[in-house]
DNA sequence: AGACATAGCGAGTGATCACTCGCTATCTTG
DNA sequence: CAAGATAGCGAGTGATCACTCGCTATGTCT
């Protein structure tokens, strides 16, 4: 009945590491960090709880080992939104990036730095994770067109600010959403980027030398 | 030995309330909601578990009405410090903003917006009081004189992005924290609200009619 | 082929969860 | 002051948690 395909052992082990770090992400984004248990992981991943346990030491070691997954898949789902531009568009780039924030595997990511603020030992193995996806976020950021029409320093400050805002949104977005809103909220984006003032005043008399 | 001080039925009652309530913002605040068992809000209390049930019928009653004291607290404090500056300022103003999204009370605020995204009846007691928190945010920036300015759907659009903002600052706080670049974020911030572009631009060519 | 190593299994284990229940302590009402 | 109501107690209860352990299944090495 049961073909077996006959792998190797290191085939073996490598898919089915791959089986629980995805079941583990999975879990993340649908059910949370609470109820992202060993046992919900193991049903996902198609594994017996003994076997999960052969390939990560704990609990921690899966869910840290779903964080760097989940890093690493947001930036090529990025670059490949950006890739499929045909031509560099602040709005359009924009909207990738709420995307990127509204994606399910980035609610894995909440609910990591959520539950890192209060568990010292996932805090610890967070924070490197979460400097490098700071940084890349900025290189991202400087590889884009506009940068060469600011200094670098206040385009990182822009990006990051935009991306803070947008992971707002996303975490507001399970209890409250206006799509009106969010769409002007691109547009005053794009006016601020085009350094442009963010609103078209009424009556703007420019004060201050 | 003990010196019963002699209370009303309802003074006991209304005491014993409280002291859960606060109990249960503090242990959201510092143990996160999945260790805010119905156990460490007795002992935080100083109430018995049974106790605590003759109050609430379940933990999530506790629950959401440690949320709608957080978001009222939350307002009280912002209005606090808005009346102690001695002339409006938008930088300052930021600055306190910033203070309430970084407050241990409004951690639990984040807690329950992370726990209702897959808890569907959290979800549906938290949205209504979402939806009242959102409202306020904007009465209160069009009560600010800077509303006199711009206008007003332009102004609000503004503000729950500057707060989205904070609250994605505030959010990974616990595992990245860039002192540097909040300081320019503010300065960013009050550049945008003043009409003015966000950053100096060094060949700054306005384009676009 | 036979000896050995690794992969995978699932029934435990003690701790902790939300919640119940029978009880006592305190207040209210006539 | 007596009877009834409400407040508060803490030892259960069944479910679920992360993790262990003795076992079998499969792949590797000579």
């Amino acid at each position: 009945m049961t073909a077996t395909p006959r792998r190797t052992q290191a085939e073996r082990r490598e898919g089915t590491i791959a089986a629980i770090v995805d079941a583990a992400v999975a879990a993340l984004g649908e059910v949370g960090y609470a109820r992202t248990t060993t046992a919900e992981i193991a049903r996902r991943a198609g594994v017996s709880q003994g076997g999960l346990f052969r390939h990560f030491e704990s609990r921690l070691d899966v869910i840290f080992a779903a964080a760097d997954a989940v890093r690493a898949r947001q930036f090529d789902d990025f670059r490949e939104g950006l890739g499929a531009l045909t031509q560099f568009d602040v709005a359009a780039t924009v909207r990738l990036l709420r995307r990127a924030t509204r994606a399910p595997i980035n609610a894995a990511w909440y609910e990591l730095l959520v539950a890192a603020r209060t568990d010292a030992e996932l805090q610890a193995r967070l924070a490197p994770l979460a400097d490098r996806y700071h940084r890349e976020i900025i290189e991202m950021g400087r590889a884009l067109p506009i940068a060469a029409s600011m200094p670098p320093d206040e385009l990182d400050t822009l990006v990051i600010g935009i991306v803070y805002m947008l992971d707002g949104e996303a975490l507001t977005a399970s209890v409250h959403v206006d799509a009106r809103q969010e769409d002007a909220r691109v547009e005053q984006v794009v006016r601020i980027l085009a350094g442009e003032p963010a609103f078209e005043g009424e009556s703007s008399a420019p004060r201050q030398a």
